[in-house]
DNA sequence: AGAAAAAACAAAACCGGTTTTGGAAGCAAT
DNA sequence: ATTGCTTCCAAAACCGGTTTTGTTTTTTCT
């Protein structure tokens, strides 16, 4: 094969553009700027021309001048199962939107672990590819955020950390939402609530525990009818073992609040494995609204997620932090969407009640 | 707010990098290269000090001059029901690990069309943001090859169209895959076998379809007990729906093969609504590994994706093109891996029988 | 030994823009 | 009429590399 030369791709230069107009180069490059030294009569001679002809600046050679790329990176943890829902493409489309519609792009990476995703920032930083980053799935104790703190990078994160006073964040109620979650058991008649909980390092985790225990403190019930057993792993598995400990107590809860919708599947299938039926004899709310809990018998209630619209709502914030807004002023929270369906109601009967016919069942 | 001034990064650059080593930049350069023309002492002395000191040429400068980025772009068509599923996760992660093994990097946008998505390439390449494309879910007469191939711009598709011939692509034997779920189910004794296709303009539909008639015929059964339904959208609704149709026919199939998973979790809903059971009264093969599968009931017999490992292969056949390949040799076709669980097995009954237990059952 | 060739490095041009500096023209004030 | 300001445009430097062209030194050949 012969050394392939490049191309020579047929793109319009300022050099040549500005000599076709008869003007020097930088006045062109001037004009386009909008900078102020160029006559309104030249300024639009110099507009009309760029469009008919089609001239637009190379954003590479502006980028080597200027220090900006117009792009920029998120770095996507794998590992988490955030394989399985779709909240990661409608994201990512939603990201894409917004930055589109402001003339950047969207540079994906992954990385296995938030250490691993340092170092793949610290690449793209010193590759020059990118301007700034947005965070996801924040932990409470972030090392991404320390380090983009540190180099003093842009960057936005979609979740909080145990700390996030000083930088530019979005992030749904958390707390809010198992407040009402709770509630919404409470109000049914519920005396006996569980909450099977994700991993406290995951930021979302710690707010939605303190939200479930801030929304049975507030119903009145004691910290004693209130369990809370904690998932190792954010999987279906996880939640079937850990709702069929739950059910096996001596007084069983009659409600189940989980962290997550893959652990309310989970659960499920403990609950109808040992004999019962979701949303009457136990009640189980997920979080996450993922489409297929639709399809679940019963429909599950949980909360909404619109991934989109916190896509394209972070890089909005990105594109200000970028073009020198204060990022401890962007700052914002939204409220999660009840998707009340068909797997809460109240009790058909009490905890003791419960206990009996699980008992029987399993005897059976 | 003040302008802001360029933070100049303190990124050691060629001039002051071959300036402590008291040599030109250009022979700095070439000596990093690999070009000949440089001893190899001090070859060897200007390598050390680049370890030492940290010395990495930007790419932004490197690509002004060489015409290349080091980046490569992907544009995911939206709508489609790829946001169920965790293909695409896999398959970004896959590209995105062999990428960065290279140096090179992702860059991902969104459209809402094949045809919009030809106006993103479009951006891209005018922009020169990208050396190249990766093409997915590949349509029989796909605008988007069309274009490419036009521009001369090196691209890799993840399946193929109608007229693969000239351009570079991985693809799963799917007119294979779906001879083999068709044999499976005839070897197990059904003698009428449906299929709920999808819409043909998705050439992965096409060839599965076509692998299923290939199948039948070679199985002995005739036409007309093979009925083929295709869904107008490739959801659980739909599948629900056609499943639902094809049961309630006067002779119903004891086998339904679905061109995607979803699909098949519709037409389980439709044939547990229908009293039966799935795997015993009437099998149900599905196809793309849905790790939801697993936990269907009873657990869905499929075809493995491992979108990881595709989408690293079809990463580094795009840099083999990028770097002078010829497209037209790089084709690749890969076997699909059969999961056989729990949603096949032979016929409870014939097909009259069936047709007998459904007329009963819905009469009830 | 002298000419030709090869080796090793340096200087300068270039990629395609932006930004700083410079300079001519036009006008008001002295 | 000279000085002093603006206004508007052009020249040149710069961003940080790569590549082409030049030059000096060393080696090889007759």
């Amino acid at each position: 094969m012969e050394k392939q030369v490049a191309p020579k791709k047929g793109k319009l230069t300022l050099k040549e553009f500005s000599e076709t107009l008869g003007l020097s180069k930088s006045t062109v490059s001037r004009a386009l700027g909008g900078y102020s030294d160029v006559s309104p009569k030249t300024r639009k001679k110099i507009e009309t021309a760029a469009r008919d002809l089609g001239y637009a600046p190379d954003p590479l050679a502006r980028g080597l001048k200027r220090g900006r790329v117009e792009s920029v990176g998120i770095v996507i943890v794998r590992g988490s199962p955030a394989l399985y829902d779709p909240f990661l493409s409608e994201f990512l489309d939603g990201v894409s939107r917004s930055l589109n519609a402001r003339g950047r792009d969207l540079l994906v990476s992954t990385a296995g672990s938030t250490q691993e995703a340092v170092d793949v920032y610290r690449r793209l930083i010193e590759a020059r590819k990118v301007d700034g980053f947005i965070l996801s799935r924040t932990e409470t104790h972030d090392p991404r955020i320390a380090f983009l703190r540190d180099t003093g990078v842009p960057f936005v994160a979609h979740g909080r950390t145990d700390a996030p006073d000083d930088y530019a964040w979005f992030d749904i109620d958390n707390e809010a939402a198992f407040v009402e979650a709770v509630n919404l058991a409470a109000q049914q008649g519920h005396k006996k609530i569980a909450h099977i909980a994700a991993p406290p390092h995951m930021n979302f985790a710690r707010l939605r525990l303190k939200g479930f225990l801030r929304g049975v403190a507030g119903a009145g019930i004691a910290s004693a009818d209130a369990p809370v057993h904690t998932a190792s792993s954010l999987d279906i598995e996880s939640g079937e073992e850990i709702a069929r400990r739950l059910l096996l107590l001596p007084e069983p809860p009659t409600a189940i609040v989980c962290a997550v919708d893959l652990l309310a599947i989970g659960a499920y299938s403990a609950v109808k494995s040992l004999g019962l039926t979701v949303g009457q004899d136990v009640t189980i709310i997920g979080y996450d609204g993922l489409p297929f809990g639709a399809y679940l018998d019963p429909q599950l209630t949980t909360f909404d997620q619109s991934g989109g619209d916190h896509g394209a709502q972070v890089a909005d914030m990105l594109l200000d932090v970028i073009e020198g807004a204060d990022p401890a002023k962007l700052q914002i929270i939204k409220q999660a969407k009840l998707l009340k369906r068909a797997s809460n109601g109240p009790p058909a009967q009490s905890a003791e009640e419960l206990a009996c016919k699980i008992a029987c069942g399993t005897a059976a």
